[in-house]
DNA sequence: TATGAATGAGATTTCATTCAT
DNA sequence: TATGAATGAAATCTCATTCAT
């Protein structure tokens, strides 16, 4: 076959490459397993990506431009905090059921360590960061989230509940811990567990401190 | 039994594993670096655990066991839900400080795939969940925490938050990714992370569904 | 015959083949990177020449050819040995000064083994070594040069050096070697080259054994 | 095998090497088929000289200590001139005979081109240019040379024969251009070719231009 | 028993050559 | 016919594992 490579099948290449970084990591993946997936021979690969490094480079950044959308659809439209977090639990979730290998992906690289590690993070949770950050903020000074949390923190403790669920829809050691905890699969559960951190954050955010100490 | 290996040198050994696994993956590790740093031979080392995914076992088995016994410390005593999550954030973030090398080891298990991955996070994940529904539920029970949320997703989202805190202390990327969130090291925040993080869990944890709507 | 490859074209081709040849060696040359410098595509280096070793082939010739030509210049017209030598120590530098990727090329080929390069010292020696050595005898027949060395002996020596001349000139090894005997570049020494080789021979070839012993 | 490496083992990867390199050049060695050559694993070839470029300049290195250690015994008498002369002549067609790997693969670097054929050339030249050039103007001085060509030159035009001659015992298209030039190999031939070009010298060493003017 | 050099399968990467366009 | 992307064999080099000492 030597004709040029169709769109399909360098997005094939791509999706094989997610799979295969996703299951063995950026060393344990082997070039040839992921141009034989794809159909493709080895040389092509190397052609388009120049090497592995290129390559996983490549596949991340597909990943997270398919993230980066499923975000942009749920806060083009302003809302207040609870539709926006229901929103957004709402898109990751189903981002996670149908692009398991781009969050596997994500998930791989944000255990690897060293320097290229730091650097990825820096491009990642730049934008998301501010945007909770700021979005929260916001609901700050409308008076209807709590004020005694530095915004900055409830960004973090929302996102940090974020890539848990997501982690749980589709990586095997984290959908096995769900099972653990909850019985059953997310996807089973996807509605209660839409429902469920939807409350536990409605009430993390909203309650201050001081409304405890009142109640007991 | 003439000259064998002493403990101190075994110890070193799996010490020289949990950081040389942590930081490259289990393909990415070398062996023979591994045994390097701890002054023993690789001879030795394939003696004493067979292989290499033999002597993975026996690091992550390491890491596992130093969690076990930090959290036994702090569940031993009977305690209401709010001293108990205090001592559980308090002694992960020590535990997240002082044996970096563990948490990152376990990071880096939790992120590979396949069937080993689901075994472990049996083996792993089981104690603590059912502690954590456990005192939940008691919780739940003796009207100290809410009741509208399945104590089993309470659980699973208190966790969640707990394991991206220790990441956070010493993974590269959530470490940076904190960063961007926080402003600082997590170290330099410690306490702050701590009692914002508390504060959080205690209202997530108090208020219902309905205080909510009162409220509005 | 609708679009074919023009003369220039093809010199070019060739250009960059000896070019790169020269540099790398037929093993370590690349023919991506010939086709690329001389602006053709590697298809339609192949349906010109076959394969690697058919092109290295041509560009071989080619250099042979040029050096062919300077050869016959200046052996068209009769000459004693003296003036026969002068003209071809001439040429021969100036032919290295101005076709040095022809010259890198010869002796490359000349060093690399095999039964090729035995046929082709037939195809490439014959010639010049049947002129040098029956215009030696010439010489010797006339008086002019001296009797006790075998003409063919003669020719070896004669062409040894006018073969380290040229390789001084352009092959960066022998031409650093240049520079450790002598000091400067053979450009910068040409002209004295030229006059002390050609002292250096008119004394080989003039006097007998016989004369040495007398004068001693 | 598991047992270190012996001496002969050692001796017989290089000298695989050496014949594998001066055979196919620096680019076209395989460093495979060098290792099965020896008999010993590509592994310990590594082992020992790191990579292919290390383990080729430990191949040089051998042929250059060899070189330097027949050079050594024939220089290590004080003689005039012409005895010297005959004893270098001698060694190195002696050398060229029984250790015609090492010449071959002097050759074929001598013919690669770069920065590195250059520093090389430095190192490798280096010490014969002085010894030559040395003892040719303490001849000069002594009356016993001409006096009317730097003493450079002479040393250049005399290790440019010594070069050639050697070539011409081992390396295929030398070998074969000799043949041309003088019918018959240079084994047949060592002692009338060790006469003849002592003779060439002699006379090209001894005579000035004026000696040539008055003759005529 | 501990050692660590040797092994060699297997990984990444290159590049001469082909052939659909 | 010329093109140059695709092919895939083959090269270099690594490293988990073995086993003679």
């Amino acid at each position: 076959m030597l004709k040029k490579l169709s769109e399909e099948q360098l997005e094939s290449l791509l999706e094989a490459g997610v799979e295969e970084f996703a299951r063995r990591g950026l060393a344990g993946a082997n070039m040839r397993t992921i141009a034989d997936r794809a159909c493709i021979s080895v040389g092509a690969l190397y052609k388009y990506y120049g090497d592995k490094d290129g390559f996983f480079r490549a596949c991340l950044d597909r990943s997270l431009e398919a993230l980066d959308r499923t975000l942009a659809e749920v806060t083009s439209e302003e809302a207040g905090f609870r539709e926006y977090a229901r929103r957004i639990i709402q898109a990751l979730l189903r981002f996670s059921r149908e692009h398991a290998g781009y969050v596997r992906l994500y998930c791989v690289l944000a255990a690897s360590g060293g320097e290229e590690a730091r650097r990825l993070a820096g491009e990642i949770e730049g934008v998301t960061s501010r945007l909770y950050a700021g979005t929260i903020a916001a609901g700050q000074a409308a008076g209807d989230l709590r004020r005694d949390i530095d915004p900055a923190m409830l960004a973090f403790f929302f996102d940090n509940l974020l890539m848990m669920v997501q982690f749980a829809g589709c990586c095997d050691y984290y959908r096995e811990r769900f099972r653990l905890y909850c019985g059953g699969t997310p996807e089973e559960q996807e509605d209660r567990l839409e429902q469920e951190l939807l409350k536990f954050l409605e009430s993390a955010f909203t309650f201050e401190q001081s409304e405890i100490v009142h109640r007991t």
